[in-house]
DNA sequence: CCGTATCCAAGTAGATACTG
DNA sequence: CAGTATCTACTTGGATACGG
């Protein structure tokens, strides 16, 4: 591949941008549809209301999540994925297919790793 | 898709895995051919000696990256990536497409975003 | 040349309490 | 119900120095 350096910077944006902790949840939950706030918070496990806001902010903030606001008494707040947000579900579907495919070797690895560092 | 929960869990474990700051850099590089430790030091601006050490025991203990030493004076010591790194490249690159076709947009929906937050 | 250890500054996320 | 503020513990990564 030509450009290492420039495909490889590009990259590792991204990742840095949906690498943190709860990102990857709430685009995944998303994915299927349109969600309230609490909604999403009760169906990610361990996430805190203050993360869930922070990451749906950081999501709005990039044009991936859309938040959609209903002037009622209780409020009612709705967060859904734009097509942008939709457009990088492919590529992360890739890569959670290869999670699959692959998480049996990457434990075997590491086992094997330890047990080698373990022998000094 | 069915089962969102499962497979955002292990997408979650991926990208916390290779989320880190140098893991990407590193594995770009590499994915070119094997090097040297200070070879890849050198070709990845801004990363210390400790951190490259860090992230290639990483990927060693995965299984994504081989690490060849030459019982040599001064010491030699090559690293490549594995068939099972390599298989990750391919995600990785759809990844590396999707940021560059998108960037555009990201930037411009920051922009607008922070341009109605400065409104208040 | 390569690896490790120590120290420390900065970032990250949880708990909690309060507001509209 | 949804969002914000504060405080604090933990984690990350850089600088530096030393060892094989």
């Amino acid at each position: 591949m030509e450009n290492v350096e420039a495909e490889c910077r590009g990259l590792a944006e991204v990742i840095a941008r949906i690498g943190d902790k709860w990102t990857v949840m709430v685009c995944g939950h998303l994915s299927e549809g349109t969600h309230r706030f609490n909604a999403l918070k009760h169906r990610i496990p361990g996430i805190s209301h203050r993360m869930l806001t922070i990451t749906l902010r950081g999501l709005e903030r990039d044009g991936l999540v859309a938040r959609k606001a209903y002037a009622t008494v209780p409020p009612k707040v709705e967060y859904c994925l734009t097509p942008l947000g939709q457009s990088l579900t492919g590529p992360l579907a890739a890569l959670a297919s290869w999670a699959r495919e692959n998480r049996p070797a990457l434990e075997q690895a590491r086992a094997a790793f330890d047990r080698r560092a373990a022998q000094d």
